[in-house]
DNA sequence: TATGAATGAGCCTTCATTCAT
DNA sequence: GATGAATGAAGGCTCATTCAT
């Protein structure tokens, strides 16, 4: 693993741990085993962290998400398979995620946002075309922008019960079906698929 | 004005104007126009300020609500006022809204949240009500639990065009289209209605 | 003593014991008693201390330049008790000239410069002024260019001797009659007053 | 060229640039076109480059005297000639002088300071020595004393006049014929020579 | 209650120096 | 000799909090 990646999987682990406001760069370079000034060989400031550590974790969920939706299943298994995806993501990385919120935003970083998230929302669009193509969903919303809308409703459901309700297990699937039939109907899935 | 209000109103001003990290409570009691000490005759900490600023924003959003919410309007209309609002008060504070995210989430405040948040979800809650009960929405949906959904859907939306798309007037105006038309749907409103 | 004064007498006597570069701000808020931050009060850098102490180094100059010399003496005598006063400032702080030198030159306070060693000079060209009304040396100088040269010949043999030869007595003796004899010519002090 | 005197000549060049406070020895090395170890393969640490930085200055220096001053002149002329030299240097290198000065000064170099110094002096010396075997000088000097003197009096006039005063051709050269003036008294130069 | 000067722990960052290659 | 990545001590500065008045 090079050093730099090092660094970053230091600082989010670190993140993880004590919150990102809480998180010095000494306890970066403990973490990652380097010295003080390593740090800046690698990153010109601790802000600039921030667009590193959100391409991480667009890459972990990419991953995550790319792992647990089937390729084979209908486009309803596969809306509840990302879901479960986005919810298991959140509840491991919520802290991380607000970071990608906090942190890219309250720098000048914000065009990068666009650019790190990209393949996520690609990825929405794709299948979303594919539906449509398939006849399976209604064929009246534009791509794009109900791709970004999903995203934001599933990444808010599950943040909304991991950071602030009770994460008890039956609780979180309640949500989780509850998302899902807001989806379906937000979506105009035909049923008889 | 009291001098707690005053304190919380100089502290929302500040976060707006240089950033939530940026601002230390030297610049909060120089706008407030009191000494140093006094912050602390209020509140025992910094961080003590977040859930009555959350409270306030919540107070001042429900009011905008309130306002450009028509009793005597459609459902269909209702929402689409709501949407307005919310797109309004993003627009004008979501610096602030990402303190509520952010600063209540990453500090010991969450049990807060709830609390503060409630009458917003409250409101949204007996709309739907009263909407299933005049029936012109689909009954299958768990009212509480698709008020938040709903809530975190318009949010999300209003912050996706705001902070990170361009904000040209006509854009926006199209988000808030697709929103409707995704609400719409996953509410089942009923057209002829 | 305000707390001001403290820092700068703190700081120079810092500056003469272990140089300007080597002494920190740490070093000078032990030396004043003071808390780190307070010093931050009083001064806002580090660098903004130079011009208080440059005017506190050329008060002091002043005041045993003054103090040297007699009121009643004749011109030769007085310019030899201004040699000795400013032999003796250079011996005892050679170190914080440099640092009047070096540290208001190397940053952007050099105008403030010409404020500050303003009174030296004044006070130089008064007893030429005189000197020359007085007929006792030559009428052709230029009074205040003639000021400055007059201080740069005698501050800069002293240095050489303090700073670079050896500093026993009967040398710094020699050099000061030299610099009086050189001084004599050049100003064209009439022998026989 | 070696390398040792690349790295001076880079030194040198970043000291003009950036002032010698501010320079890093990151910057003599890229200036240098060499690697940081590289560095102290010629220099045992930073502050000894000093040294090696003032040699080089001072050579630079008499090559300009030897070049300004012509064998030929007159001593009154050898004198304007010398002046206008010292200027010049002053006006193009008054940062690096600093550094022979403070920094010299403030390290434990200062015995190498007379030896880098000497061939100025000797040169100075030998000039005033001439004039005096010539008899167009006052005889009552101390050759050597005087010498010193009179470098003391030249730069502290030209540092006057491009460090802190306007530095317009006009007062220049005032400044100058002012240098003229005194030093002729001073050396109690015949005017009918 | 109200003040605001004083505190001091701790942060980010720099940079002269080293050393394995 | 030459390299340049790595080191880590140390510095300037910030700012939430305290406390004597």
């Amino acid at each position: 693993m090079s050093k730099k990646e090092n660094i970053v999987h230091a600082a989010i682990q670190m993140f993880r741990e004590k919150g990102i406001d809480k998180t010095t760069v000494s306890d970066i370079v403990k973490t990652a085993g380097i010295a003080q000034g390593t740090f800046y060989l690698y990153f010109p400031s601790k802000l600039a962290l921030m667009p590193a550590i959100a391409e991480e974790m667009v890459e972990k969920m990419m991953e995550i998400v790319k792992l647990s939706v089937k390729e084979e299943a209908t486009f309803q298994k596969k809306l509840e398979q990302f879901v479960d995806a986005v919810f298991l993501v959140t509840r491991d990385y919520n802290e991380v995620q607000a970071l990608i919120y906090a942190g890219l935003a309250s720098t000048e970083h914000l065009k990068e946002w666009e650019t790190v998230y990209a393949p996520f929302y690609e990825w929405i669009s794709d299948l979303l075309q594919e539906a449509e193509e398939a006849n399976v969903v209604r064929n009246t919303m534009h791509i794009d922008r109900t791709a970004k809308l999903l995203i934001g409703l599933v990444e808010s459901a599950a943040e909304q019960v991991y950071l602030y309700d009770n994460t008890d297990e039956v609780e979180v699937n309640r949500q989780k079906q509850e998302v899902l039939s807001f989806l379906f109907h937000a979506l105009g899935v035909k049923e008889s698929i």
